[in-house]
DNA sequence: CTGATTGCAAATCATTTGCATTTGG
DNA sequence: CCAAATGCAAATGATTTGCAATCAG
């Protein structure tokens, strides 16, 4: 089974479990984001939903209420560049970010040696660590 | 000399060497960023300068023209939090942030292990670093 | 003088909200 | 059924832009 059908089945068991309803339009979103590698606007979402699913006919506001929704029960997760949210499946392992001021290409990247003195530094301040977040920005080779 | 001196020096360097022009408010804006020991929005400087300067009367399209030109020319950095840019002097030296998810207690720190491997990182992917935010979230000691 | 900067208002961009209509359980 | 979700349009909030008036060099 995919790892997109596996989130799928985890979006109907919290619906399931609030006792909210399924719908077409928010599995349909969540796959849009699960299947893509790159982070995605939700005019990105939009878009190309609008072009796979010309028939369903999606909102906009659709599209920002389920990337709430689902930012909120941490299916995916959002960072914020140049004034816009980009949203990412939240099922493929801690990573940070690489983003180029230029061209805004993202690289993910993930460095043990950083995340043990994260944790480090979290006991020499007493502090219990819950998550992070870092973002490297510069020139990417294409940029500088 | 106080460092606010000293940056509104600079500042006033990087405007002649640019053959651009001076004003009050440009000086205002930096001078009220430079010696917050907080992170300000665009509204907050717009508001703490309506107050202490009540004669002058800036506009916030002055605040935000300033703010984008301070930020160009490095005097100040700024980032992104809930939609909204704050901003900060850019002259008190690198550093990150444990921030507790509890009570809110900022601590900041430097670990130059982390700087060195972020550089061997970037180097990797071919990034020229400009610079970088992160932001580790927990429970300090009182609240965990 | 004259081009840079200001300050106002209007415009823009991303995101949210109100609400009548549709739909899933 | 009926509360939840949709989809449109209008509203919002942060930021930008156009432009006439002002000001610094």
């Amino acid at each position: 089974m995919s790892n997109t059908k596996q989130v799928i089945k985890k979006l109907r068991e919290i619906i399931k479990q609030k006792g909210l309803k399924n719908t077409k339009q928010r599995e349909i979103i969540l796959e849009t984001v699960l299947d893509d590698k790159n982070h995605l606007s939700a005019e990105d979402i939009y878009n190309k939903i609008s072009k796979k699913y010309k028939d369903e006919n999606i909102g906009m506001a659709t599209v920002y209420k389920a990337l709430k929704f689902l930012e909120e029960t941490e299916l995916i997760n959002s960072i914020t560049i140049d004034n816009t949210k980009k949203f990412e499946t939240n099922f493929k392992g801690h990573h940070d970010h690489l983003v180029c001021v230029k061209c805004n290409k993202i690289i993910e990247f993930m460095s043990e040696t950083i995340e043990d003195e994260q944790e480090k530094i979290a006991k020499d301040n007493k502090f219990v660590l819950l998550k992070h977040t870092m973002y490297l920005y510069g020139y990417c080779g294409n940029c500088s």
